[in-house]
DNA sequence: TGTACATCAGTGAACGCGCGTTCACTGATGTAC
DNA sequence: TGTACATCAGTGAACGCGCGTTCACTGATGTAC
């Protein structure tokens, strides 16, 4: 096994262990505490215990420790989805198809709501829509949250609840107002806003999805 | 009139001018050029041509400078809307209000994609929702964007475009949907498209509102 | 109308901070014989 | 199995940067007499 492919083999690395990896724990842990801007290389590295031009060992700059970065709370992300996806007792496969699609949308706003900063660093900029990379992607599909998104769409047009003609661009409107509202509750006017009240919110946001797709 | 109300009188402040004036229209052209990280004080003391901490005479800290900033953004916003409300040619009632309605929605959105930095100022955190504060309000009512949302919303129930019944939380939901579709062009997965695409999925948001609300 | 004075907007210099990044290095490890 | 060697992950020290903010000051202006 040890001299197999040599791919999914992780040979800890010889020093730290493996400060790849440690570095970008570190760097998802400053993103949890205040959002992409507090993703910087001396504090990871001090956080992993280690020098801070030891980043550099493993990566080109700061902006290539932030992509890791981004990349993995783009997997929290999705695992929020599927979590949410996961506890729906099945039913019909129409009534499913609705439920699971309406997970997406639960599931990432409540992630939002939970971890404001991670969220934030997800979709910041320069995070490619589908970075399928590094990482964190341990017990989910490895799908990130957009194509989630697609699947439960596509399986939508299959079960007949949503007309074909409307397929296209139908991901981008979803997008649009889940994600809408997951900003307005961040650091937009609704951020003081009592849970419950969210959480009427977030029901009202996806029922208008459903309808207006 | 120099010694009426003394209200709105603006007695040029003995030095600079009016320092405050400059150092905000400074920090909105920063704001403009990299968003609201980018709006600080040496930069917008530099290009008033003042020394740092001539700034301190006119704001507590950084941060009130910022806040200043975040309202003239906002009434940017507002003006668009408005021009776009204004460029509107009278039909019927209802016809008017479902038009001004959809306005709000236009003229956000060509704001977000014309001037991407001061509309992530705009809505930054700690920017209050209700700020009717100083400056920049030349040329407009002096409503905020969410005022004029409201607004537009409530004219819908007048004109029995909208039930009574869906009114509260609308706003919620149309800003949600508008706002999110901001964000994803500005710095999420759908920066790089095309110009017309854009265009295209403004469209499709507002229908989709108007048909989910 | 002219003079003395108080005000306070902007100056000049400096502080400490945390950041990204580069340099020459060292010493534990993996490997070849 | 034991020894010599090459590798390269992490070190220690240092750089330059731009930032926010404070200090004691100065000198143009508005005002009182």
């Amino acid at each position: 096994m040890t001299t197999g492919t040599g791919e999914s083999t992780v040979r800890t690395s010889y020093r730290h262990g493996d400060l790849r990896r440690a570095l970008i724990e570190a760097g998802v842990d400053l993103a949890r505490e205040g959002g992409p801007a507090a993703v910087v290389v001396r504090e990871a590295t001090r956080r992993a215990g280690v020098t801070p031009n030891a980043a550099y060992r493993h990566f080109a700059d700061r902006q290539a420790l932030l992509d890791a970065v981004c990349s993995s709370c783009q997997a929290l992300v999705a695992q929020a989805i599927e979590a949410d996806q996961a506890a729906i007792a099945p039913t019909d496969v129409v009534e499913d198809a609705r439920l699971r699609f309406r997970a997406v949308g639960t599931g990432y706003l409540r992630f939002a709501l939970e971890e404001p900063g991670q969220f934030q660093t997800a979709f910041s900029a320069s995070s490619d829509m589908d970075s399928a990379t590094t990482s964190a992607r341990a017990g989910n599909s490895g799908l990130t949250p957009f194509q989630l998104l697609t699947r439960a769409l596509d399986d939508l047009v299959t079960v007949r609840l949503l007309p074909p003609e409307r397929r296209p661009t139908a991901e981008f409107l979803a997008w649009s107002a889940v994600h809408g509202l997951a900003e307005l509750f961040i650091d937009g006017p609704l951020r003081a806003l009592p849970a419950p009240v969210k959480q009427t919110l977030i029901v009202r946001v996806i029922d208008m999805v459903e309808k207006g797709l």
